[in-house]
DNA sequence: CGGGGTTCCTGGCCGC
DNA sequence: TGCGGCCAGGAACCCC
């Protein structure tokens, strides 16, 4: 399931593939969580950012004489801002490739294909998604408001103005469950249920836990921003679907301690591992390590 | 407006 | 072999 480092080793590797692109067609599948896709044909793609487990591609528009715009005499639409975005959560099992097999909707060679943008150069963007959790929108640059959860969205867990106290603060607004807090994404951006077991793992901390002080929290923080630097230099976890744009996998999966881990020995103090439904998600904890 | 419950989806797996 | 039942879960959505 793609969390952060999924999702920025999805845009590192897309992004070069797409930047400048004239998007000419597209097509979708009917439900209103990917109908919106065809919106971008007609505009170029400036480059992509990520906010949280959000991908967002910068698009200006093409203009009717512009099929490629970057050979074109004069300024270069692709390097001003972009004026929309289009918008990829890859749920649970989503993911976006590039090909040049022309392409119909439903895609009969690939039942799972909910979105795809011919490109300019004949190049087909898409998007698949088995259990059609994503979510695909088109908006103007910069409002969210359709999108509640990056509307309200915290801080990327490397922005240097979160530190302990500010993420302290943040939690401390709140008597939620400490994981349910990482899941909303409003303390920090971009935590999904791995890293979030992964990172209260290290820290010592019970994910019931409802409130926790200063020390601890400033502890939690190094420890989400450990597991999500490590996620990422491992190209990600895989555990079934996730696939980079290029199909390979991940290979954080070896690399994980405590998520998926239940019933076996906690590698610090060999306890096994329990796991209980906690605000209608699996957490999975060591029962001596982050004791209540 | 925070928080709680519900819903969307389908492949994989288990037990019979 | 076939099949019903269950599980995985991010975020929108609805309601209080």
């Amino acid at each position: 399931m793609p969390e952060l480092p999924e999702v920025e080793t999805v845009r590192a590797q897309l992004e070069p593939l797409v930047r400048g692109a004239v998007v000419t067609d597209a097509r979708a599948h009917h439900s209103a969580k990917f109908a919106s896709a065809p919106e971008a044909i007609g505009s170029a793609i400036t480059g992509i950012t990520r906010r949280g487990k959000y991908l967002l591609f910068g698009l200006v528009d093409a203009g009717p004489d512009r099929p490629d715009p970057v050979p074109h005499p004069g300024p270069d639409p692709t390097q001003g801002p972009a004026d929309r975005e289009l918008i990829v959560h890859l749920g649970m099992t989503g993911a976006l490739h590039v090909d040049n097999a022309p392409r119909r909707y439903p895609n009969e060679r690939d039942p799972y294909e909910r979105a795809s943008w011919d490109l300019a150069d004949g190049r087909t963007l898409w998007f698949r998604d088995i259990r059609r959790f994503g979510r695909i929108a088109v908006v103007r640059a910069g409002d969210h408001r359709s999108l509640p959860t990056l509307y309200h969205l915290g801080p990327e867990p490397f922005d240097p103005s979160l530190d302990g106290p500010r993420f302290h603060r943040s939690l401390a607004a709140s008597r939620r469950r400490i994981k349910t807090q990482l899941l909303s994404q409003r303390p920090i951006a971009g935590v999904g249920n791995i890293y979030a077991d992964e990172a209260l793992w290290r820290a010592g901390i019970h994910p019931a836990a409802r409130r926790v002080g200063p020390d601890r929290a400033d502890l939690l923080l190094g420890h989400v921003r450990d597991v999500l630097a490590e996620a990422l230099d491992h190209g990600g976890t895989t555990l079934r679907d996730y696939r980079t744009p290029d199909h390979s996998t991940g290979r954080n999966q070896f690399r994980l301690d405590c998520y998926g881990r239940s019933g076996q020995p906690c590698r610090r103090c060999a306890t096994p591992l329990t796991s209980r439904e906690l605000d209608q998600r699996t957490a999975t904890w060591c029962p001596t390590c982050q004791a209540h």
